[in-house]
DNA sequence: TCAGGTCTGGAAACCGGTTTCCGTTAGGAT
DNA sequence: ATCCTAACGGAAACCGGTTTCCAGACCTGA
């Protein structure tokens, strides 16, 4: 039992005061019909004089519902999963949830526990790129339903939302080749990222489909200090273009260029992923392929409060687009092979 | 009550299985000590062969402390803020707190239900440069204790984590200053922001301060879109140096510079605030005060914590460091005045 | 005037835990 | 063998709400 000495007014003080029973104050709390307008008036006022607050809590444990839902991050430092967190926030605070957050630090063995944990407080769970091994997470989703995943494929009952990054990079890889570029360096993410796979996967199936095209492959990671640390083994890999995992990859791999004085795009395109919003503020604007990232977070509160409310989620994952801008240009060392004129400038694409 | 047709496990079904009362099980998950060797192990069992999990929601009810805290951010979208929620939600997490976030959105009037409502799922809240006016948060704050204040000066019987923005302004300006400009221009931030307001104080100050010294001051905002925008007005400002609201602000107006074909520094000057993460990527690199973001969000959670648990928060804010990087250089047009070389790399001052 | 239906609002059970209080039992001391 | 005490664990109250169930008041129609 509380030990505290309950300063916190509650029910009982208001029914005492309007000298009516509990059951009523909840009555007219809750703008149940059958009270007398009379009584719903004394209620009232001693509620308003008393400043009532109903406990939330009690509430939610009577109710069995607490209008919260979790959110689990690799990384809260991520602009992609803050736009994620922003979309969430505000599409479920129209509908008066809550976000509670929980990082797991890209640490895949504290996923599991810390996901249930976070869940238990809440009515759902979204996890947004979770690093959790296949079997693990089939063997975790069960205790935490009803859950959304994001950017990870989970079996069949449980609801997801995919951006089909094999086709963002292949969009990618396309323009590039278009461009007239044929060997491409690839600066892979973290190994435990489903989309990573996915982008790898899209790859090979590129270098399958397109005659000609090179692809190498680079461990490098997530954030601007990985592309930043990388450049020495791009230019060693001595491609034309270079392909980020993400728009911070290619942001740290920007500055370094600039710094050792490699022109982009005159002697090597570079290229990101996401569209964060930093993106077409980059020197130079950074060509990358538009997620629509808080898009995503309101997709995926949609479907899961619909699937919580009974209701069936309208909606699906928002396009992608290929935003081309001034990071890209046409392979150089030969002519102008490619037909068309680059904007230089922060076209929209 | 619940419509629910409880399909979850309860602390009864436990008792049950475990052939002893609700009483033994919760002393049992609790590890208090009073319980026979032989009974534990009965009760660990049976729990775990249910997989039970206790209901946060009742335990929190009945210990009357949640082991959540609010957060109210004026905007999610911002580094600095995202970096604060970072830290926080670290810092508490290692407590075995957890985070609910809350999003006014640069809305004053809305700010004051949304504390109240996400303070009542919470054991305290966390008030992140409030956009509230004097009045109303002096009526909202004894609602709400136990309360922190973040960037916004409350009165002394709540506490608030300071970062003194017109120091860090000062030392911009000081350092503008050595390097021989006299005509700065200010970008201001938004009217309701408290740290503006020091930022405007301390420009006043340091015009009276230091002769020959002429700012301009500029409405502007918070985001890259109001820097980017700015840059006309900028310009015809005529000044030789620019002092950017913070780092966002700066990271529009270089991107702009670049594209008009400015040269910094060697036309314009530019400096930022707060040191977010890209700042010493951007081109040039930008020349910025550190304010420790997520130290900050781990400061105001150590001595919220401390004040709630009743002991005393010891630790400090972090100091602020003037980083000088490639953005600044001499005033144009003479030679060079100033006696020291400006490191054009990324130094970390 | 009386039977029957409709409103109202109180008593009590319930949500799922924790803790106080107290009775029982076992063990040690005398 | 008897008394005292400490350890153990069950019954019940409690946290602060919501909801079911039911009794009484009132109104209506016959």
């Amino acid at each position: 039992m509380g030990r505290t000495p309950k300063d916190s007014i509650t029910i009982a003080d208001v029914a005492r005061a309007a000298e009516v029973s509990r059951a009523t104050v909840s009555r007219v709390m809750n703008g149940r019909l059958n009270v007398a307008p009379d009584i719903v008036a004394r209620v009232r006022a001693a509620a308003d004089r008393l400043n009532y607050r109903p406990s939330d809590l009690a509430r939610s444990l009577s109710l069995g519902t607490t209008n919260m839902v979790a959110l689990l991050v690799p990384d809260l430092g991520n602009p992609l999963f803050q736009q994620i967190l922003r979309g969430i926030t505000s599409a479920s605070a129209a509908a008066g949830y809550r976000v509670l957050v929980a990082e797991s630090d890209e640490d895949p063995d504290a996923e599991a526990s810390i996901a249930i944990e976070a869940r238990r407080r809440c009515d759902a769970l979204i996890m947004v790129s979770p690093r959790l091994d296949e079997p693990s997470l089939l063997e975790l989703l069960p205790q935490v339903q009803p859950v959304m995943l994001v950017n990870r494929q989970g079996p069949p009952e449980v609801s997801s939302v995919l951006v089909d990054y094999g086709r963002a990079v292949r969009m990618v890889v396309d323009h590039l080749v278009a461009l007239g570029h044929r060997r491409l360096v690839f600066l892979a993410g973290p190994a435990a990222s489903a989309s990573n796979t996915l982008r790898l996967r899209a790859l090979d199936v590129a270098e399958r489909e397109i005659t000609g095209l090179e692809i190498v492959r680079l461990d490098c990671g997530r954030s601007i200090e990985d592309g930043y640390g990388a450049v020495d083994r791009v230019l060693a890999a001595r491609g034309t273009a270079v392909v980020a995992f993400n728009d911070l990859v290619a942001f740290g791999l920007l500055a370094r260029l600039n710094e050792v004085g490699v022109a982009v795009p005159d002697e090597l395109s570079v290229t990101g992923m996401d569209d964060i919003g930093l993106a077409r503020f980059a020197v130079p604007s950074l060509t990358t392929v538009r997620v629509p990232q808080r898009d995503l977070g309101e997709l995926a509160w949609r479907r899961l409060h619909a699937a919580i409310t009974g209701a069936d989620g309208e909606g699906d994952v928002p396009d992608l687009a290929l935003h081309v801008r001034a990071s890209t240009g046409p392979k150089p060392g030969r002519g102008s092979e490619v037909g068309q004129t680059l904007g230089g400038g922060r076209g929209e694409g």
